[in-house]
RNA sequence: CGCGGGGUGGAGCAGUCUGGUAGCUCGUUGGGCUCAUAACCCAAAGGUCGCAGGUUCAAAUCCUGCCCCCGCAA
């Protein structure tokens, strides 16, 4: 083929795809997965996919597969799944393989020098919010909880600070009024893998001018634990919402009920003022839209939440008047 | 054999420990009342108590096995 287009004369255009290759792809979960796939789609499928090792996961009893791992073995991809990448079998591997770039989603642990260096075009880094806001392991459950409008992804150039390294190429995403961080996130991995494309596309074409960060504006996301998600009646109904869609699905945000947590699934902001303690029950309420209505609940400043959905440790999910005819909820009845 | 909760009229629950054929808050249907309401009053329909076996004069309740649902293990 080559030989033939050098006949007819037409010098093939080396393809500037090439010199970046080969790509080694670093993820773990689902929001690394359209990344992957995307690469893949583009002609760039890595030549390794690194992901975390199988993990008991889920109700049941086996260990699972990350979604990276399980993408990339149903599609006949090379993966490792090293305990730690910072062991010198592993470097030695990569090595090997003289990777021209790595590409970073989601991966889970931290990179040591040896191998953000081991690249000849260095590593990538997908990160799900606009740099340098929300640095850290959950950007898009801080800029949910923090009432945003807009957030997005940035494709960075990574070097030993914390997601502190030259800003590749951005792009703005739009969060619903009435979005949860995990739905939020479904679109950010789309919109990210895209712009991951775009971006070894350019890298390849010499095109990227890197942008330092800066570092006065940044903020942090710090990874969330399991009991981040206590509610605080004490904050306005406004914040506690937009707390609960950051903490959807997980960790969730959970009060306390008759001396027995719940967790509180689904809520929005009442057009309603209270003058009762915070957490109180004021009563069921119709809401346009929700057919079970709403329980309204005194927050801060006399502001009121309407949680539409709830849920006790071990029950499924409930809708408002259900859980109030189960439990048999009255106004004055208190949340804590 | 990771830990734990649960399956009772259409919905959500109580009753199970201390066996004696089923109750609560809703919904549904019919009627009444009201300017009006996820308001109120009256009446009615609707349940093999997850499945199978066992113990017993008698099982939602005790014993055994099985099925299904869900929470937590970042």
């Amino acid at each position: 083929m080559k030989r033939g287009a050098i006949l007819r004369g037409v010098m093939p255009a080396a393809d500037p795809l090439a010199s970046i290759a080969p790509i080694v792809f670093f993820g773990t979960p689902d929001f690394a997965v359209p990344t992957l796939a995307a690469l893949v789609a583009a002609g760039q499928a890595p030549a390794l996919v690194v992901t975390q090792p199988s993990r008991p996961v889920g109700r049941g009893r086996q260990a699972q597969d990350p979604p990276v791992a399980r993408w990339a073995h149903a599609h006949g991809l090379a993966v490792a799944q090293p305990e730690r990448v910072r062991t010198e079998d592993f470097l030695a591997t990569l090595r090997a393989l003289a990777p021209g770039v790595a590409v970073v989603v989601a991966f889970g642990q931290i990179f040591p020098r040896d191998l953000l260096a081991l690249p000849r075009y260095g590593c990538i880094n997908l990160h799900a919010s606009l740099l340098p806001r929300w640095r850290g392991a959950a950007p898009i459950q801080a800029a949910v909880a923090a009432g945003e409008e807009t957030t997005g992804v940035t494709t960075m150039q990574m070097e030993a600070g914390l997601d502190s390294g030259p800003i590749l190429l951005q792009d703005e995403v739009a969060i619903g009024a009435a979005e949860t961080a995990g739905e939020l996130s479904v679109r950010l991995a789309e919109t990210g893998a895209a712009l991951v494309v775009r971006t070894l596309d350019e890298l390849a074409r010499g095109g990227l001018a890197p942008r330092p960060q800066d570092a006065a504006l940044a903020t942090y996301a710090p990874r969330l634990t399991r009991d981040s998600g206590r509610a605080d009646w004490s904050l306005a109904a406004r914040a506690l919402a937009a707390l609960l869609r950051a903490y959807s699905p997980w960790p969730g945000l959970t009060a306390e009920l008759a001396g027995a947590p719940v967790k509180l699934v689904r809520a929005r902001v009442l057009d309603e003022t209270a003058v009762e303690e915070p957490g109180t029950f004021l009563g069921l309420r119709g809401v346009r839209g929700v057919p079970s209505g709403a329980l309204a609940v005194a927050c801060g400043r006399g502001s009121v939440l309407g949680v539409e959905e709830l849920q006790r440790p071990g029950r499924k999910p409930l809708h408002a008047a259900d859980f109030a005819n189960g439990e048999r909820l009255r106004a004055g009845d208190r949340f804590s």
